[in-house]
DNA sequence: ACATAACTGAAATTGATTTTCAGAATCGAC
DNA sequence: GTCGATTCTGAAAATCAATTTCAGTTATGT
């Protein structure tokens, strides 16, 4: 596994490059938000990012957030979804693609990859005379936990 | 293939059997927008059932429909739906069940089943110790027709 | 017919996100 | 370094889909 802080650098670096690219500033407030985004947990929302962003730099506005989110998303930094609970959250898109399988009692979002799905996904737009472009997929479930929790209520 | 009429005329039965069992009560506006939305064409959103139903009636306020979308939907007689262009779609929850590939270029939705996948994705629950509860998924492709309007634009 | 519980439309509200706007900061030219 | 055009920023307003409120209306059981 690659050093974690060399990765964060290159992440921080990557995002710089894009401000440069495009002719666009670098501000105080974008390199608080982008570093607590990149040290930040996986798949978090702009509030939970918010509350951060906020704990280094009060004064920084809740609009601030959603306008660099978007530019990092430009960048290939970070990655958008869309999860059942409404809000966006974001994960670092430096990994491999994957999917998700989500707790449907505490939230919990485990990761996961299975190529003999995605090969049937082709097949199926394939034979229906698409030319496959990507997918949404989420599997939902009770983690272990939860079901634990559930049968103390339930009896 | 059922007979179209007999079926759509037990879905509006269904419905009816459902306020009766809930003491809610019948009215011209619910009759109005059921029978609107069993007439419709699949995958409708609550602004396009609007439009066909203030075309009946224009006095039906938007809340009206949402409301009784809702009770439609805990009747199983309409299932909620949620794509990527964030308003809800409806369709016909008679079906078994089925997932979605959806065109990039017109929006053209097609339904499809994979029982190959769902196994899969209920092995990879339990290998992650979830107990399987459902899935999202809709695929996403360019259809036939809108491949080839990107070649003449792209050529 | 009456009571009353449920329903309706319009308008207000919500929650997530985006836009507006006036003042402030960046950065490239001098 | 400082000027100036351009971009940013925070706060507040606006948007968009969806829900709730509220005062008046209607359905249903007796």
């Amino acid at each position: 596994m690659a050093d974690p802080k060399r990765t964060a650098d290159e992440r921080f670096a990557r995002f710089k490059d894009h401000l440069r690219a495009q002719r666009l500033k670098s501000t105080a407030q974008r390199d608080t938000i982008v570093k607590a985004f990149i040290e930040s947990q996986r798949h978090i929302s702009v509030e939970e990012l918010y509350t951060e962003v906020r704990r280094r730099n009060p004064r920084i506005g809740y609009a601030t957030v959603y306008r660099t989110m978007k530019l990092l998303t430009e960048c290939g930094v970070a990655a958008e979804r869309h999860f059942r609970d409404g809000e966006a959250r974001y994960e670092s898109a430096e990994k491999q693609h994957h999917d998700h399988l989500i707790c449907e009692g505490c939230g919990k979002i485990v990761e996961f990859e299975e190529p003999r799905i995605e090969q049937l996904q082709e097949d199926i737009a394939k034979r229906l005379g698409f030319q496959f472009t990507g997918h949404k997929m989420e599997l939902y479930g009770l983690c272990r936990d939860c079901r634990r929790s559930r049968h103390h209520v339930a009896g």
